[in-house]
DNA sequence: GCTCCTGTAAGAAGATATATTACAGGAAAG
DNA sequence: CTTTCCTGTAATATATCTTCTTACAGGAGC
């Protein structure tokens, strides 16, 4: 099992656009073509980017820009907004346990709030990480190439 | 996205083998009644934790019982032992970045190692819980319906 | 007013998860 | 040694999810 590419699209997205902003007119076929995906994915993960409040989308020539400054986007924040888990949470427990045997029935309370807090431990590594800090380091590989 | 239901079939089974081991055969008929889901999915199960050491399985009189202490079984040794997640890891990177992009050349190199930090810490959580934990929690819930 | 970009629908193709039937081979028990 | 019955595995069927692709309406910008 492997969450969405939505989530490594998404995060991208963002740092092209940081990267293109002056240059290009950024659109979504622009951004397609970047990511190597269809321009139709690319518009379903930026509206959640919109929506989300992280990307601005105009037609004109500005085209599409950041909502806010790299340093206040967290990974999290992509993450929650390309939705790329269940809102079940990241394991599945397995429908059917049997309510006529005791473990079968008792099972969910013991283990659930487990899984909750594995989650949230992924989740919490996700919130220390910041776009910012993408974008400098794909910067800095992007000059290292030019040498 | 989730993570295969095998993950908590397996956590269930190994409780289920604890609980019951000595007062009914254990086989993988009663293991599948027990959690659910067809008899062929728990025998793939089985395989899993016998391979990885966890369980024992024996056609005679004794069924199929824990092969070591359930304080020395962590939910990461369940985890890997029924490889729920793609040996390509947790997140999945969307597979053509444009070459012919600086971002798109770049990205991987400054994303990939964030993910597989996220991937541990999750996995981390895991390690620090002991199955002998579950099963505590388990049977405290079964008594308390007792009353 | 014209252009072109976004938003979205709808359908196809591929991958994966789970269920289900069936059966061969082997271990245990007497 | 024979019978029983449990495991291991193959093959097939669904269902769901992901991604691709085509198509087009509506609207924003110039």
């Amino acid at each position: 099992m492997q969450i969405t590419s939505k989530f490594t699209i998404a995060i991208q997205i963002v740092t092209a656009i940081d990267y293109f902003q002056e240059t290009e007119k950024v659109t979504s076929s622009f951004l397609a073509d970047s990511v190597g995906v269809n321009p139709v994915i690319v518009r379903g993960v930026m509206g959640d980017l919109k929506e989300a409040g992280i990307i601005a989308i105009s037609q004109g020539k500005s085209g599409i820009t950041l909502a806010k400054p790299l340093e206040k986007i967290s990974m999290y924040d992509i993450y929650k907004a390309v939705d790329c888990v269940s809102e079940d949470g990241l394991f599945h427990f397995h429908e059917n346990p049997n309510a006529n045997c005791p473990v079968g029935r008792n099972i969910h309370k013991s283990v659930d709030k487990r899984l909750v807090r594995v989650q949230k431990a992924m989740e919490n590594e996700l919130k220390e990480m910041s776009m910012s800090d993408i974008v400098k380091d794909t910067r800095k590989a992007i000059r290292a190439e030019a040498r």
